[in-house]
DNA sequence: TTGACAGGCAGGTAATTACCTGCATATTAT
DNA sequence: ATAATATGCAGGTAATTACCTGCCTGTCAA
């Protein structure tokens, strides 16, 4: 997994919304999902291929269309690394606050 | 939570390095971060900004100090939006998939 | 086989981002 | 008081990003 490229890919709200609306009906056509959106096709294919650099998206050639997956996968992944490994420690984070205020170090 | 603004946070290696930096001890020193950066400090403030305009990390001052805290809760509302969504699914995926290439639409 | 449709390719621009350097301010220790 | 320390502020640059327009290719249906 590329952190790197999957926290890109779903820093930007465009593309977000991409992933919304795969999720309401997955398999879309590049133009079904151009509909959606307001901005031109090819901007639409750009974010598109950022989600596929990402893994978050797959694409299947169906004749002249394109079909698009979406593969939540990476999202698993990120939240594996990003998100347990902090949750982990919330409780003790108003204590730490609060000692080191008191000026009392480790 | 705003999750342009928390996505774009994560988007960087040098903020997910200081997350973890936090991570390991929390309540650190604008200096203290710097050691482990390799950048210039001014970069490195500019990057914690993002990360407090982010609400993942907050700073009190103590003296000429300021200490870093991570705030775990907006990486928790990123998982409960964008990954437990998608999750439910996951299973469903490869079915579409299946469906859509055989041709067949809902 | 020809027209309509779905998508791909190739630039081009304005805004944003990730760095930097230089100087200023506030706090602490001597 | 003064020097060292910790951080803040202002501006400047190169790379990246998010758009666009214009044109080309491949597929389907009449």
């Amino acid at each position: 997994m590329d952190a790197d490229k999957v926290f890109k890919a779903l820093g930007d709200p465009t593309r977000r919304k991409l992933l919304d609306l795969l999720c309401e009906r997955n398999g879309q056509t590049l133009g079904e999902l151009c509909e959606n959106l307001d901005m031109a096709r090819q901007s639409a294919t750009q974010h598109i291929e950022i989600l596929v650099a990402a893994n978050l998206v797959s694409t299947v050639r169906r004749g002249r269309e394109k079909l698009h997956f979406i593969n939540p996968v990476p999202l698993h992944e990120v939240y594996e690394r990003w998100v347990r490994k902090f949750e982990r420690q919330r409780l003790s984070l108003l204590h730490d606050l609060k000692r080191e205020l008191e000026g009392e170090q480790e």
